[in-house]
DNA sequence: GCCCAGGTGGGTA
DNA sequence: TACCCACATGGG
């Protein structure tokens, strides 16, 4: 029993049908998401580290250059000098910075799994999970984008949107999940069944949201599909008040 | 011109 | 642990 005298796993089970409960606003407002937009997963795991700090749309230039010089394959990638990667990747920003990482990420690639993604994929999700974190550029909403969206795998996603998203429905920025990213991950991950589909779907929604309404600076609430699920709105946070 | 974009690593108090 | 900064391009 928790303070409140409710049974932990009984606020778990609430707070899980709550989560399924913004899920299925997200999905009745914006429709499936169709991500990772990629072809093979070896092209999501370049674009989860392309895409940084970066809007997509410079990411998808980046990528367009790689393909063009047939780079988009672990042994091609192993093989360019860091510097013409990096004039490739110009666009997507940082591009020294990424150019070593993708370099980092192959090096790996070949010393621990014979330059497979499906090796890596076949292990346990949480010891690959570390093995990812251990290479230079891979923090780990990387990882978990690398994991879930090129390797199918259930781990929940979580970034600046899921952060900012979270924060705000709570209306509590001291409540305990959004201390770092491992607790918001096992926020979602110990409510939900570990469907991968579910957890790409969730994620992928986050950002349309966190994109077109629940924005940095001006949230517009009013047009929001999880009013009457958000306390921000609710409790006078948010621009909801002045709008309604 | 300014802000922001699907983070991460390194340094300092 | 908790900030602060570098890393860089492109679109609104």
């Amino acid at each position: 029993m928790t303070a409140a005298g409710v049974p932990a796993e009984v606020r778990l089970a609430a707070e899980g049908r709550y989560l399924l409960a913004v899920y299925r606003r997200l999905l009745g407002r914006f429709g499936p998401q169709g991500w990772w937009p990629a072809r093979t997963p070896f092209e999501v795991a370049v674009g989860a580290i392309l895409t940084q700090a970066v809007a997509w749309a410079n990411v998808e230039k980046a990528i367009a250059a790689l393909e063009a010089h047939g780079l988009l394959e672990p042994a091609a990638l192993l093989a360019a000098p860091p510097e013409r990667l990096a004039e490739l990747i110009r666009p997507a920003g940082y591009f020294n910075a990424k150019a070593r990482k993708l370099k980092s990420f192959v090096e790996f690639l070949f010393a621990r799994h014979d330059g497979s993604l499906e090796r890596l994929f076949a292990q346990p999700l949480e010891r690959a999970r570390r093995e990812l974190l251990g290479v230079w550029g891979i923090g780990p909403e990387t990882a978990d984008s690398i994991l879930l969206y090129a390797g199918g795998l259930p781990t929940f996603v979580v970034d600046a949107y899921t952060r900012r998203i979270l924060s705000r429905l709570w209306a509590d920025p001291a409540a305990p999940f959004l201390r770092d990213y491992d607790a918001l991950r096992r926020f979602f991950m110990e409510r939900l069944v570990p469907d991968p589909a579910l957890f790409n779907e969730y994620h992928a929604l986050l950002v349309a949201l966190g994109k077109g309404v629940c924005r940095k600076g001006r949230p517009r609430c009013a047009d929001c599909p999880l009013l009457g699920l958000c306390r921000f709105a609710h409790e006078g946070g948010g621009p909801a008040v002045a709008a309604r």
